[in-house]
DNA sequence: AAAATTACTAATTTAAACTTAATAGTAGGG
DNA sequence: CCCTACTATTAAGTTTAAATTAGTAATTTT
């Protein structure tokens, strides 16, 4: 996919701004709070490496952290990406559904 | 990401079985309707990559080719894999959307 | 105290996506 | 009728993300 402003922009990317769009939340919250509004189980490499692509982006950033759990916020760019992306995808779901209702038997 | 019963389903794959979801169509014709309906610009590697993948899966079939072209339609399963999908993202979106709203400021 | 859960790190492998280029047929305009 | 642009696919090489798995260690629960 190629989305010529954003660079690569994947599923466990904009979960993990979602979930972070509730408040800040270490890795381990944000695996939970994934699982329970998307169904979806992010394994931990996928989890803490999409993670640290987003720090490294500016979408996301560290918070000074507790014990052993190290907490992050969404920042103002990360919002306007997962704006942007949400748009898209409404975009997407309302053409797909549309599509496959009008899709007869199958 | 993890989507046990599905394997991976990435970005493409959903955008090309939307797109044949309005009727069967050949890799090119996937193209122009994708970027048409999503603004997505899918490069021929990962189109045609996409492409064999889903035909593997049984998610797509290709019809009889018309000269130089190789037409393919959704399949049942394609079409089920399809809606689960839809519903997924719908959530998510949900999810996202008031989320975002109730950020202050951002 | 043992077991389960929390929380993250790290390494390897697999697979997808990006980029780019090459190929070749077709159509339209000057 | 030749040149250019568009149509349509194949192919190759590189990069990157994701899956998988294992390991560590602290905390909480039983």
């Amino acid at each position: 996919m190629k989305k010529k402003e954003l660079g690569r922009f994947s599923d466990a990317s904009y979960l993990i701004l979602s979930s972070l769009s509730s408040g800040p939340k270490h890795g381990y919250a944000m695996m939970e709070d994934i699982r329970q509004f998307s169904g979806t189980q992010l394994e931990p490499g996928t989890l803490y490496g999409a993670i640290s692509r987003l720090e490294k982006q500016g979408w996301i950033e560290p918070l000074p952290s507790e014990e052993r759990r190290r907490p992050y916020r969404i920042t103002t760019d990360g919002a306007a990406v997962l704006r942007e992306q949400v748009a898209t995808l409404e975009q997407v779901v309302s053409v797909a559904k549309n599509r496959l209702s009008a899709l007869e038997g199958l």
